[in-house]
RNA sequence: GCCUGGGUGGCGGAAUUGGUAGACGCAAGGGACUUAAAAUCCCUCGGGGCUUCGCUCUGUGCGGGUUCGAUUCCCGCCCCAGGCACCA
């Protein structure tokens, strides 16, 4: 091998080399710390911090690269950008792992940490990593603890004993949000019943605000919004009193289809109700339904699978009135009623409601129709199912004749006036569920004293340092609870010896405030905010994650927000102005019919490396390690370099869309990488000494049409950037101005000005990419003869006038179709584009001896003609 | 069942306000360079038909409608993905 100069066209594209030389100088430099600049305009981008599981997966690397395009973009717009990075980092698997390999959670987790801090460096984003956070250290939970003992002072966290999910699995308590049909949202694990001493935050306290703000975050997909406005599940309704028929008591019931009510023949209450067992009390029947009472919780806890239940109830021997019309309702205990929804008892219209049809049916129950559809009558002999919708009462004393749409508001006045009812409102939402049966997590700071009772640990004496030493076999319940020394303490009140509370909060709490902390992530004194710089920065301007979280996170947060807000240290109604949802990573999966799902390296040739057997290629689903679909970024960079991953996970398909996973694809990512850094290191000698076109003399010809590509892909890139986050159409424009550079390789013997116009463009194409690739593009830029930072260029602006075609192509439709194209000036005059078009050759034979019956002319688009038949 | 999205070449995807459907990339085919291969560069590429250097018909899940003109708007239907699911 021959001696080869390392410059100008000699230099090959090294991506390990060049990314690694550029992370270290970027580090050395500091050129992504950020302070408060009050000179500058803010701009707070955030993407959802990581649970540092062990290794950065390739949804991570998507989610990052996709906010590390709008950080870099935005900060050469000229935002003081701030883009911090941090982890999640409490939470069951370090304690998991512990369990199974012996390491302690810390130990587990600040490896972990350590290794995917590499990962993320090395992927070359752009984080000031001076306000990291990691939630399980106590100078991050001790402010959250302190936020708890204001929320215990306000009564927004209080104890309480009922019954909860209860995940046998994870040895621990769950959330409503965190079921999912039926099953453990971590885990899988069918959700159980126990009952247990918990604590709650009061969300409901906020519920009418976190609905109504729903309508005011005009940035959030419209889809997240449904999600939320669903789960929170707001309804307008009635509690009515049925008055007991033996006494003085009654039945209190929530019901939005109040305009039924002189349908209602009888009343259900739901099978666990506390009433139930008390209007049976030293009846005959008691021990029937007592027995019916434990069938049904047993029911319960075996879970609502896909079919639901058969609907059962059992009649309590006793009866309540009608309170319009005074009839004689028989009560039922039934299965399908929901304890803690309302007030846990309904009033049952079997006419007009599916269920209470079923019911009737079953237990031969009166029906009375009392809403008339307008076509045909129904018939209590006849129909078969519920009528569910609108029309007119009948049966209905005064009411009869009136649309029911109206006899809503009348017959709730109607119960206020004569003191049966009141209108109200319902929500579907419940307290937030905090307690956690755990050890890796934040310590609730409450001592509980027999004589004092549950007494908050004085604000002095924060943090509540989660011991190191626990015994983490597993086996009986929180470690915690084990741990003497944790737990045996001293009354904050009276001296006297009490314990410490033992669960552990929901980690969902941590990232409810992290975006807070970064503002000022080393803050120390109380509260952990402060509150000049979080102002500053506060709200995240753009917040960027996987549409998993459209519930759990985003909806706690925004509680969590306004309830900060209420205690003075934030000045924000709602945390996150823009939420982009990215999709998830998708990839095909193969699969041998006797080693089950293979990785990818154990298929050679379309068979199992094992066994030899043919493979099945599986449907395309979201990348995880039980379907062996993955694919390892630590691998691709070192094949490819993380500028190719980059633009890979930005090219294949628009970020809120899944994208499919495919290895030909990051070849040509790679490939257009190699093009560009090709085609600068043929013209380096060439325009190195020369200075990009300024614009002050006149252009032509092909010359002239290379500088226009290159202002229409300023002007393309920036408002797919800007307005749409679309980076694919960015980089296929961009590719599109490299291919026009391509074709215009100038002549021997050109002069300064040819080059200067191709440095401009070249310029151009480094500015663009260099959000996307900024590794590569640095490199360049530096070739170039450039000495500051690329990162802190500004973004290239365009010149409308050298973007501007001056000629248009118009398109001639007859009856709609095309039938020709011709070519004018963009200034062309209306008039004369038309008769241009009627006089066209092609057009001539669509039109030839016809009458043309109207002439449409669509500025510097088209002429539509319509000509008779 | 209900609520959201979505359905465009062999594939990923473009088409931004109702105005040239298929940008850009992948795969495929052809050519140039090379002893050869890789790499690279160039060309072709929705489908059908024809009198084939061009012309024509057809085509954005299916069926209708509005319009000079519909991938885009409206009505009905089919399919796929996600969310919720006895919430009275």
């Amino acid at each position: 091998m021959y001696w080869r100069l390392e410059t100008g066209m000699n230099r090959r594209y090294n991506p390990q080399e060049i990314e690694e030389s550029w992370q270290k100088r970027w580090e050395e430099r500091g050129v992504f710390k950020v302070e408060e600049d009050q000179g500058k305009k803010k701009y707070y981008l955030l993407e959802m911090f990581p649970y540092p599981s062990g290794r950065i997966h390739i949804g991570h690397v998507r989610n990052y690269t996709i906010g590390d395009v709008v950080a870099r973009y935005k900060r050469m717009k000229g935002f003081n950008v701030l883009h911090p990075m941090g982890w999640d980092s409490f939470g069951m698997p370090a304690e998991n792992a512990a369990i199974e390999h012996g390491t302690h959670p810390a130990v587990w987790t600040n490896e972990n940490i350590a290794y995917m801090k590499k990962q993320l460096k090395r992927m070359g984003f752009s984080y000031d990593w001076d306000r990291e956070i990691s939630t399980c250290e106590p100078d991050y939970y001790r402010w959250e603890q302190l936020f708890f003992l204001w929320m215990y002072e306000k009564g927004l966290a209080y104890k309480k004993r009922s019954s909860v999910n209860w995940c046998s699995h994870c040895q621990t308590v769950l959330a409503n949000e965190q079921v999912e049909a039926g099953l453990c949202w971590r885990c899988g694990t069918e959700v159980g019943e126990k009952v247990l001493d918990q604590w709650f935050f009061r969300i409901t306290d906020y519920v009418e605000e976190l609905l109504d703000y729903c309508d005011r975050l005009p940035g959030w997909p419209e889809k997240v919004l449904t999600m939320q406005r669903n789960w929170i599940g707001r309804s307008y309704g009635c509690e009515i009193l049925f008055p007991m028929a033996d006494s003085a008591e009654a039945i209190k019931v929530f019901t939005t289809r109040q305009d039924t009510i002189y349908g209602a023949t009888f009343m259900l209450i739901a099978a666990e109700h506390p009433l139930v067992m008390d209007l049976v009390r030293n009846k005959a029947i008691e021990k029937p339904v007592q027995e019916f009472v434990e069938k049904v919780k047993k029911q319960d806890r075996l879970l609502r699978t896909s079919e639901y239940y058969e609907k059962e109830g059992i009649f309590l021997d006793t009866f309540c009135l009608n309170p319009v019309t005074g009839k004689k309702m028989p009560i039922f205990a039934a299965n399908f009623v929901l304890a803690d929804y309302g007030t846990g008892c309904v009033m049952a219209v079997p006419t007009h409601d599916q269920r209470d049809f079923e019911f009737a049916k079953k237990y031969n129950l009166p029906l009375i129709v009392v809403i008339q559809p307008p076509d045909k009558p129904l018939n209590v002999q006849t129909m078969h199912e519920a009528y569910v919708d609108d029309g007119i009462l009948v049966h209905s004393g005064r009411f009869d004749g009136m649309e029911n749409t109206k006899a809503m508001e009348a017959i709730a006045e109607h119960l206020e006036t004569i003191g049966r009812g009141k209108r109200t409102v319902q929500y579907r939402l419940r307290d937030w569920g905090i307690s956690r049966q755990r050890y890796w997590g934040a310590p609730i700071p409450i001592i509980h004293c027999d004589k004092c009772g549950a007494v908050p640990v004085p604000e002095a004496d924060l943090p509540v340092v989660l011991p190191r030493d626990v015994d983490l076999s597993g086996e009986g319940g929180s470690p915690l609870s084990r741990h003497k020394a944790f737990v045996e303490t001293t009354c904050p009140r009276c001296d006297g010896p009490a314990g410490r509370e033992t669960d552990t909060m929901d980690t969902f709490v941590e990232s409810s405030w992290y975006f807070d902390r970064f503002c000022s992530a080393r803050f120390d004194s109380s509260p952990g905010l402060d509150r000049k710089r979080v102002d500053y920065w506060m709200p995240v301007d753009q917040y960027i994650g996987g549409i998993e979280h459209a519930i759990l996170h985003l909806l706690y947060s925004r509680f969590y927000t306004k309830m900060l807000r209420d205690f003075g240290v934030l000045g924000v109604d709602e945390p996150f102005t823009n939420l982009l949802t990215q999709g998830m990573v998708c990839k095909e999966t193969m699969r041998c019919r006797e080693h089950g799902y293979l990785y990818p390296q154990e298929v050679n040739d379309g068979r199992c490396s094992f066994c030899g057997g043919e493979i099945a290629v599986g449907k395309t689903e979201k990348m995880s390690k039980s379907l062996k679909n993955v694919v390892d970024p630590d691998y691709l960079i070192q094949q490819y370099g993380a500028d190719t991953v980059r633009i890979f996970c930005l090219f294949a398909s628009p970020p809120e869309k899944d994208l499919e996973w495919s290895d030909q694809g990051v070849e040509g990512s790679f490939r257009f990488l190699g093009r560009l850094w090709r085609i600068v290191m043929d013209y380096l000698d060439d325009i190195r000494n020369v200075k990009a076109f300024d614009g002050k003399t006149g252009l032509e010809g092909e010359l002239k049409q290379l500088r226009r590509k290159t202002h229409q892909t300023i002007r393309k890139v920036t408002s797919d950037i800007e307005e749409r986050f679309h980076f694919n159409t960015a980089i296929s424009a961009v590719m599109e101005l490299l291919n026009v550079l391509y074709q215009a390789r100038p002549a021997s013997d050109a002069d300064s000005q040819v080059f200067a116009v191709i440095r401009e463009t070249i310029e151009t194409i480094i500015l663009l990419m260099a959000p996307i690739v900024p590794h590569m593009t640095e490199e360049l830029w530096m070739l170039l003869g450039h000495e500051e930072n690329l990162a802190d260029m500004p973004w290239p602006s365009f010149d409308a006038e050298v973007a501007s075609e001056e000629e248009i192509t118009i398109v001639i439709q007859v009856n709609g179709k095309v039938r020709g194209r011709i070519h004018v000036a963009a200034d062309e005059d209306g008039e004369a584009i038309k008769s241009l078009a009627l006089a066209d050759e092609k057009v001539g034979r669509f039109i030839q001896g016809k009458r043309v019956i109207r002439e449409v002319y669509v500025p510097k688009k088209l002429v539509s003609l319509v000509v008779e038949d």
